[in-house]
DNA sequence: TTACAAATGATAGTATTGCTATTATATTTG
DNA sequence: CAAATATAATAGCAATACTATCATTTGTAA
């Protein structure tokens, strides 16, 4: 479980906790129980008293590792953002084409991880379907200018920031590379979520995922020149 | 302010109040003054007791009006959808080019509306704000599938299917036309927020705002024939 | 004008949440 | 073994989201 990716993760940023969950067996239960907790009830439903009662512990000392719930989802969401940030290095790293490089991106970041056929742990899925269901709750607030502040979406906006470079390497002039690809990290979440509530909204399914399809014609379309 | 605009709105789900508050002077109290709240403070801080007290009434009226604030952000939520459908239906039913018609549904989805330029209701702007800030939270909740049934999002996905209906007029080949107008409004929403608040992740800001014509073109360049 | 229903006000109360504080007991570390 | 640290147990608190009750006002129709 523990590879050598998990040893190069990106670390996450010291103001989401007050005692580093990853140096105990609580501090770990509390991640991996919280991951299930949140996918099962939603966010809302969510509490440190039903995550304390589940692994046998109590809330006080949840309350010593995160200050608030909000810090805990944020301290998951960029959890799932280090994760990513690794794969896309390791899997675009050895890629010279520009072009097969960004629709390698696309890839990692519009389609639903198979479990089986790629070698992730299973909580990268399930935080992936936490970033779909709650992310947006976490950046929608009054308070997102001063944690921007305090670096807490950095890892994202490096994701985005290096997505964009191989952009550029394919479409120097293109000149909407950072709304294009964060429109494409939000958009696909968003028609996955579409795809599970809101068929109507998408042409995509959950048997039948166009997005990755979607994305990648949108895409690589946008980029080129136009020549009509 | 009461034009004919406002006679021919398409009326409000009646599951999503108790008691119509377009009837009364209190419920039109209630509607205008939420909007103010949720704006200045956000949906998390707003609350019915600060609302009572600010247009001197209790609480126990407000919830005769909407049994809970959740209720209450999804009305104006439908209230905008409500305005935007009636703004799409004035603003290219006279027109035949249907290239025109698209160019000016993205136009009135993807750009935030001049208040002084076109003849609107301030509350619309206020509105669209929430609609940026505060949508998704309405959205992705573990009730989605049972509000989805109960028809709170029929006007939202009217819209949705009168702008994919334009855009088949000018590629009827197209495959993907739902994903393609949802992750344009969705997407532009979310730009705007960047641009306020996470402008890394942007090409536009609050005084150039490039969110139209980002879409303008991606739009076009997607849904035209392969030529490559 | 009166009579009666409907709407609103005033007040109280409840369960839950999100979080803090205190003290006692384990557990680890030097 | 002692000292420091982590955790457990328990209590408590202010705020929130809502419900309930009953008195009062207001609009309306005979």
């Amino acid at each position: 479980m523990d590879s050598i990716l998990h040893q190069i993760k990106i670390p996450i940023n010291e103001k989401l906790y007050l005692k580093d969950p990853l140096t105990s067996t609580i501090g770990q239960k509390i991640l991996n129980e919280s991951i299930n907790f949140i996918n099962d009830l939603g966010f809302e439903k969510f509490t440190f008293k039903k995550l304390a009662l589940s692994i046998a512990t109590t809330e006080a000392t949840i309350y010593r590792y995160f200050e608030s719930k909000h810090k805990l989802l944020l301290y998951l969401i960029n959890w799932y953002w280090s994760c990513i940030a690794t794969r896309l290095l390791f899997e675009t790293s050895n890629i010279s084409d520009p072009i097969l490089k960004l629709q390698k991106a696309i890839h990692l970041l519009t389609s639903i991880p198979n479990p089986q056929k790629e070698n992730l742990l299973m909580n990268e899925l399930l935080l992936k379907k936490i970033v779909i269901n709650e992310a947006s709750k976490v950046i929608q607030t009054k308070e997102v200018d001063t944690e921007n502040k305090d670096g807490v979406f950095t890892i994202y906006k490096n994701v985005v920031d290096n997505v964009v470079n191989i952009m550029n390497e394919v479409a120097p002039t293109y000149k909407f590379p950072n709304m294009l690809v964060t429109s494409m990290i939000e958009g696909s979440n968003q028609q996955h979520f579409f795809a599970e509530h809101l068929p109507k909204l998408t042409n995509s399914d959950v048997e039948n995922d166009f997005v990755e399809l979607f994305y990648q014609e949108l895409i690589f379309k946008t980029i080129q020149h136009d020549n009509v």
